[in-house]
DNA sequence: CTTCCTACCGTACTTTGTACGCCTTACTTT
DNA sequence: AAAGTAAGGCGTACAAAGTACGGTAGGAAG
C-alpha cells in the first residue's frame, strides 16, 4: 500500500470539477432529493468528510453545480441585433438548460441570481432591455413574466414526473363520474411541449411588451 | 394530577383539523423546511408520536395541508358564463392561494392534481375549455401555459424572498463595472406585480388562445 | 532526516422521521 | 360497582443525513 502509487489502479483524485460532474450525475439520474454526501462521496470511491477539503458544504457543491449547468445559458447562437430576437434566444437559452438537467431545475432557477454565469445572462438581459428604451420597472417585469413563463413551465412538467401524474390520472379513472372533463384531457396533461407550447407562449408574450413598449427594431 | 380534569385549562385536544391548521401557520410563519413533527407537536402541546395517531406520516399532514388551502380555489365569485372570463376567474382564485400562502407553494402545485379540491378546480377548468370547443390538447396546453405563468410568478417571487434578492443586489454593487445594467435594475427584480403583473399576462395569453381558437363567446 | 503541507479519513454529535409497544382514561357491559 | 376494551397520548430507540474536530500518510522543501 505504501509504494506502488505508480502502477496501481490509481483512483482518480478528488478535484471540485470531479466532485460537481458527479454531483450532477447524480441529480440528473435520481433527483435532488438523492444527492446526498454520502451517496456522492460513495460514487467518487472516497469517504464523505473528504469531500469538505474542497467544498465547505453540500450548498456549495450545489452553487458548483448550479455554475456548471448555468454555463451554456449564453447559448452558442451569435447575438440578434433586434432586441426582441435576442431576448427570444435568452429564454430559448434558458430553457434549454430546463431541459437537460430538469431534476435540477430548483438550482436553474436560484442560479441566474447566485452565479456569475446566471448573473452575466441577467446582465445580458436587462442590457437588451434597457437599450431597446425599456424603463427599469417595465425590464424587471418582462424578466418576471419571461422568466415565469419559462421556469414555471419547467415547474410544472418536473411535478408532472416526479408526481407520477399517469398513475393519478389512473386512480381517477375509478372515479369517472365526478371528473368527467378531467378524464377526458387524461393523459395528455402529462405530456408536454406538443406543437412549441413553450415558444408559442414566449412570441405571444414577448410581442405583447414589444407593442405596449411602444419601440421597435 | 388524576382528578382536577375539569376546571383545569384542559389541553386542547388533538385533531386532525387543528394539527392541519397549526402545521399551516408554521409554514406560512417560517417556510416549509421549518415544518417537522418535533416543532408541530410542540406548538400543539404534544409529544411528537401523538400526532401518528391522527396521521400516518408527515406526508399526509402536508397533503391535509393542500387540502385546506385548495378548498378555497373555486372562489367565491359567481362563474362568469363566457369561457374567458370564467378562464380568468379560475386562475385569478389560484394566484389568490400563492398569494396568500407563499411558503406554500409547492404544496398548492401539487394539490391541483393530489387532493380533492384541486382536482375539483381542475374539473371546472377543463369543463369549461372543452364546452368552448377545446379539443383535448389544446386544453392541456391552456392549464400547462396558463399554470405555469400563475405558479411561475409564485416561485419566482417565493425565490426571490427566500434567497434575499435584495441582500445578493447589495453585495453585486461591489462590482458596478461587471454588471451596470443589472445595477441600473436592482433591488426592482425584488418587487412583484407594479402594475398587474399577473393580470396583464393572463389576458395576453387568454387572448391568445381564444384567437388561434377561433371560437368566441 | 526533519518539517510541513495537502489530501484524505474515523469518530461522533445533531436533527429529523418514524417503528414499536406501554399506559391512562373513559365508556361499555354485566 | 367491577371489569373489559378501545382510543388517544407517550417514551424509547433507531436510521438517515450534515458536518465538527482531530487525526494520519506520504510527498515536498529545507
Amino acid at each position: 500500500m505504501p509504494v506502488a502509487t505508480e502502477i496501481e489502479r490509481k483512483r482518480e483524485t478528488l478535484t471540485p470539477q470531479r466532485i460537481v460532474t458527479l454531483a450532477l450525475e447524480i441529480i440528473d439520474e435520481d433527483g435532488l432529493e438523492a444527492f446526498n454526501m454520502r451517496r456522492l462521496a460513495g460514487e467518487a470511491g472516497v469517504q464523505p468528510m473528504s469531500l469538505y477539503h474542497h467544498f465547505p458544504n453540500k450548498q456549495a457543491i450545489l452553487d458548483g453545480v448550479g455554475e456548471a449547468i448555468a454555463a451554456a445559458a449564453l447559448g452558442a447562437s451569435p447575438p440578434d441585433p433586434r432586441w426582441q430576437a435576442r431576448v427570444r434566444q435568452l429564454f430559448m437559452g434558458l430553457h434549454a438548460l430546463a431541459e437537460a438537467h430538469p431534476r435540477a431545475l430548483p438550482l436553474i432557477s436560484t442560479a441566474v441570481l447566485r452565479t456569475p454565469s446566471g448573473r452575466r445572462w441577467m446582465e445580458e438581459l436587462m442590457r437588451v432591455l434597457l437599450e431597446a428604451g425599456f424603463s427599469e420597472e417595465r425590464a424587471a417585469t418582462v424578466y418576471h413574466v419571461l422568466g415565469a413563463h419559462t421556469l414555471g413551465l419547467g415547474y410544472a412538467r418536473m411535478l408532472g414526473d416526479e408526481l407520477q401524474t399517469t398513475d393519478i390520472v389512473a386512480q381517477l379513472a375509478g372515479h369517472w363520474e365526478d371528473y368527467p372533463h378531467l378524464l377526458r384531457v387524461g393523459l395528455r396533461l402529462a405530456v408536454w411541449d406538443g406543437p412549441g407550447e413553450f415558444e408559442t407562449g414566449l412570441d405571444v408574450l414577448i410581442a405583447h411588451f414589444a407593442t405596449t413598449q411602444g419601440v421597435s427594431a
